[in-house]
RNA sequence: GGACCGGUAGUUCAACUGGCUAGAGCACCGCCCUGUCACGGCGGAAGUUGCGGGUUCGAGCCCCGUCCGGUCCGCCA
């Protein structure tokens, strides 16, 4: 009677002879007239089901099954014959003979196929509108089991060490920082909103106070932002942590096993180094030209101000900085190559231009070479190590622009000579990220990041040291290039806050404005406290090395924030937006 | 808000420098087939080439505008 005795993937030559019953969608089918094959479907896996007009009691039903019809099939298990075993399928080795078959829903014809012929490329839109369909292809299905599996393997790790989940709430304030929110009107205060939550920063650090000195939480957080490949417009979740009494290096070496272990029994892939490498901020740009520097491939860049001040060359003898990047191999990038797209990065990121010359047989040649006298090149070869057969990038600007300018044609090298292994997760702590930095715009001092961090000279640095040389107990954790999470000691000292807003140019009466209620909770008792919060969408690409991240969303929203399918956002009713006191004033299109 | 790439049967693609009655695979419909597993065979239906305008004897292709989608910048822990 009950629709099914096993799944499809679980039947194996120890079933054979048995009497069994599945259920699930008909992934293919076969129809050889007097025989019919179908591939039986469900979560788990395959099953193939055979119809035979002298076993089954209903051979027409058989006969008239579509793609994706629900059936429930009863039968009995046999061994396949060795000339017809499958191999590439897990249950293979078995079929159904069916002897009961029973059609619990019909299916219309496909918008797309299921079976995946079309190497999932249809238009996304379409596959957004039908995402439960494309829900039942394969990759997707397994990328959300996927995730799924490492949602569960996260709380049982953080379980195991006395972390409390704590739930915080989805409607709360609007916050000054940061992002832009989304907004929820209330009924029972006309004109007053609710904001969703950017992230539950605030409540966390309350529970801090609160005295739950280990929390974690798998927290939605909304942002009203525009969409990127690895960036959800509108909602993603991100595994929130905050913890009390513990240094940051002593909460480095509580979460990081979490990391390895989801790279390696999770994904099953190898971490690059173990214990992850704390880089300072500083020498990630410098080295690496980005503060999440992809560590799976060496190539560094070495500062030759020194060097470039002293030649003839204008661009590089009037500029602050001039960093180079030799690329072994690089010789055989095309002109067009180092014209079009990696002087396209450089420019991207900041560049004017993009200075580069080839070193081939011992000598330079190409590009600026001709700029510089041999006792120059001569020298140069003392300060970097020239491969025989390389090409030298340079970059030439202020501190912050020769670094980043170089960071983007580091990646393009790295891809096009293939110097990237898929297989490998490079993580790191990219660690003291300066408190301030000087805003060109407004010409003003700004904090950095977070303007909760706790500075890492407390009061005594922000008296007395030059703001932009102030570093924050603030750090990142990185893999491949993607940003995870940042995370800080927060300062939970209303004297330092004060202060450390007022260089950035707040009063104290805008600070007790907008943070009063986190400056009064400090001032009962507040415990030193740190955390981070890595986002779940990204850390799930990252072990599963997918590039967009609406292949690890069940159901994600596109490019413009819409939801194809549920067709959100929607407009409200007149009735709703009376009960709301609202207007809508902006003609509707 | 901006830049770039794309839009042709349900779907994935094709159609040379403008010549077309816009083709093919899969899906769909009908018939045949008892060992298939991307089953096979025969036949059929399916299109305002995103939309609007222009150039031309003639436009899927060229031009202008517009809409839609994606990637990136701006924005964003």
């Amino acid at each position: 009677m009950s629709y099914r005795t096993h799944n499809c993937t679980e039947l194996t030559k120890k079933h054979v002879g048995k009497e069994v019953t599945l259920s699930g969608w008909v992934h293919k089918r076969r129809d050889l007239g007097g025989l019919v094959f179908v591939d039986l479907r469900d979560r788990y896996g395959m099953t193939q089901v055979v119809f035979n007009p002298d076993m089954v009691k209903d051979f027409k039903i058989a006969e008239k099954l579509k793609y994706e019809f629900v059936i429930k099939v009863v039968g009995k298990v046999e061994a396949r014959q060795k000339e017809n075993i499958n191999k590439d399928l897990a249950t293979g080795e078995i079929e159904l003979m069916a002897s009961e078959i029973e059609v619990l829903s019909e299916a219309k014809a496909m918008p797309f196929e299921i079976f995946e012929t079309n190497k999932g490329d249809e238009d996304e839109d379409l596959r957004l509108k039908y995402r439960y369909l494309e829900l039942r292809r394969e990759k997707l299905k397994n990328n959300i089991l996927f995730r799924a599996r490492v949602e569960k393997y996260i709380r049982e790790y953080m379980d195991s060490r006395d972390y409390v989940h704590i739930a915080t709430p989805i409607l709360t304030v609007s916050s000054p920082e940061g992002a832009r929110d989304f907004l929820v009107p209330s009924r029972v205060h006309p004109g007053k909103f609710y904001a969703l939550p950017q992230a539950p920063q605030q409540y966390k650090q309350l529970l801090m106070v609160a005295g739950f000195d280990k929390y974690y939480q798998i927290a939605a957080c909304m942002r009203d932002e525009d969409a990127r490949a690895d960036r959800s417009p509108g909602e993603f979740y991100q595994l929130d942590v905050e913890t009390s009494f513990k240094t940051p290096e002593e909460f480095f070496q509580e979460m990081e096993p979490l990391f390895i272990e989801l790279t390696e029994k999770v994904a099953g892939k190898k971490v690059m180094s173990k214990p992850f490498p704390r880089i300072p901020f500083k020498s990630a740009m410098e080295e690496y030209g980005s503060d999440r520097p992809d560590l799976r491939y060496d190539l560094k860049m070495i500062d030759v101000s020194e060097w470039a001040s002293g030649t003839e060359f204008n661009v590089f003898k009037e500029a602050e900085h001039v960093r180079v990047l030799v690329v072994p191999n690089g010789d055989k990038f095309t002109r067009k190559e180092i014209d079009n797209e990696f002087t396209d990065k450089a420019k991207r990121a900041g560049a004017k231009g993009l200075a580069w010359m080839k070193h081939t047989e011992g000598k330079f040649e190409g590009g600026v070479s001709k700029f510089f006298d041999a006792g120059k090149l001569e020298a140069l070869t003392k300060l970097v190590d020239v491969k025989e057969n390389a090409i030298l990038f340079f970059s030439a600007d202020k501190w912050e622009g020769s670094c980043k300018a170089l960071g983007p044609v580091r990646e393009l090298a790295a891809e096009k000579l293939e110097l990237i292994d898929e297989n490998l997760i490079a993580w790191a702590w990219v660690v003291d990220f300066p408190m301030y930095e000087w805003d060109e715009e407004r010409e003003k001092v700004d904090f950095g990041h977070n303007p909760f961090s706790m500075p890492q000279g407390g009061m005594d640095d922000l008296l007395n040291k030059d703001p932009l040389d102030i570093l924050a107990h603030q750090y990142d954790i990185i893999a491949n290039g993607l940003e995870l999470s940042s995370g800080a000691v927060r300062n939970k000292d209303p004297k330092i806050m004060y202060k450390a807003f007022e260089i950035a140019g707040y009063t104290k009466e805008q600070v007790d404005e907008e943070f009063g209620h986190m400056i009064d909770a400090f001032e009962y008792g507040a415990p030193p406290h740190c955390g981070f919060a890595p986002g779940i969408e990204r850390l799930v690409m990252l072990l599963l090395g997918e590039p967009n991240i609406r292949r690890v969303v069940p159901f994600p929203k596109n490019q413009k924030a819409e939801e194809p399918m549920m067709g959100s956002p929607a407009e409200a009713s007149d009735d709703q937006l009376k009960e709301l006191s609202l207007k809508i004033v902006q003609d509707k299109k």
